[in-house]
DNA sequence: CCTATAATAAGAATGATTCTCATTATTGCA
DNA sequence: TGCAATAATGAGAATCATTCTTATTATAGG
């Protein structure tokens, strides 16, 4: 909802890349492009189709690069295919409603009410485990319309 | 909470593999047995040095198989090894803590007030995107008291 | 106790991801 | 502006968890 504008994004990705000491080069402008342009969560190969010029071995070590920068979040399913979304200080908070037979992902949200609940109940729960909390991720698995006919 | 004693357990494992044409055969009594043991999900190298016995590929295969049978379930994060534990129904409805350091998974549990609320609305929302729910999973990702140091 | 069928296990094959390294681009400084 | 020094790129090789193949062994039911 909070969608942040493109010119942003880039402001944002130089400073987040800088300070790892990394630079936003071409490839990498390209590769927030194409998940800026993305609804919903894609795949390498996904990314390699829309982009012919993209080097496969570059676009998996910048991939890394911008997860490291915090820029960019590797989703995992039971999909073999790693997805890649905007992290979500640029998207905004969301989670995944996933569909088992064909793969796809999609966003959704909570109401703000019940995301604060359960932020307020996780919070407890990793002071009892001693954890210190980096996000936590909710998914709902199931079939999707198109897969159910 | 709710856990089974491990006589239920074989009986209901029986079942469901039945079910699926499937044998409740020495080796798949065996994986149950760990896995139940196990206080945590465990991979398949866990597996395999807590029972020399048992063929890697074996090991694989009827933990697909009793996973098909829903008796385990595989749990995926970015580690690059997957976890298994014993489904739901023979433990209990549950959540995992992920310590992204060392790759440690512990279960924890949402108080039931909490937990209904959150079901509710991913009802309301799996309705909404035409999608069937199967389940959901939530994941709290950090570091443990152990990685901190 | 036979026979058909399923499960097992050893190792080969697969395939997504990571690594290597020679080439190309970029940055900071003179 | 021109020149190192350093970083990024891309093509292909290497890795490694997982899956597949196949010959052997176990099991169930008549």
């Amino acid at each position: 909802m909070t969608t942040t504008s493109e010119t942003e994004i880039n402001q944002l990705a130089a400073l987040q890349l800088s300070s790892i000491n990394q630079r936003y080069t071409k490839n990498r402008r390209q590769l927030v492009a194409i998940l800026l342009e993305a609804t919903k969560p894609v795949t390498i190969n996904q990314i390699l189709k829309s982009d012919s010029q993209l080097a496969q071995s570059s676009v998996y070590r910048n991939l890394a690069v911008l997860e490291q920068a915090g820029l960019v979040v590797r989703i995992i399913t039971n999909d073999d295919h790693a997805h890649y979304e905007l992290a979500e200080h640029i998207l905004d908070h969301h989670h995944h409603i996933i569909c088992s037979p064909c793969g796809e992902i999609l966003d959704f949200h909570l109401s703000e009410k019940i995301e604060k609940a359960l932020e307020r109940s996780l919070k407890e729960i990793a002071d009892e485990f001693g954890f210190s909390i980096d996000r936590h991720r909710l998914d709902l698995l199931g079939t999707c319309g198109e897969c159910t006919q």
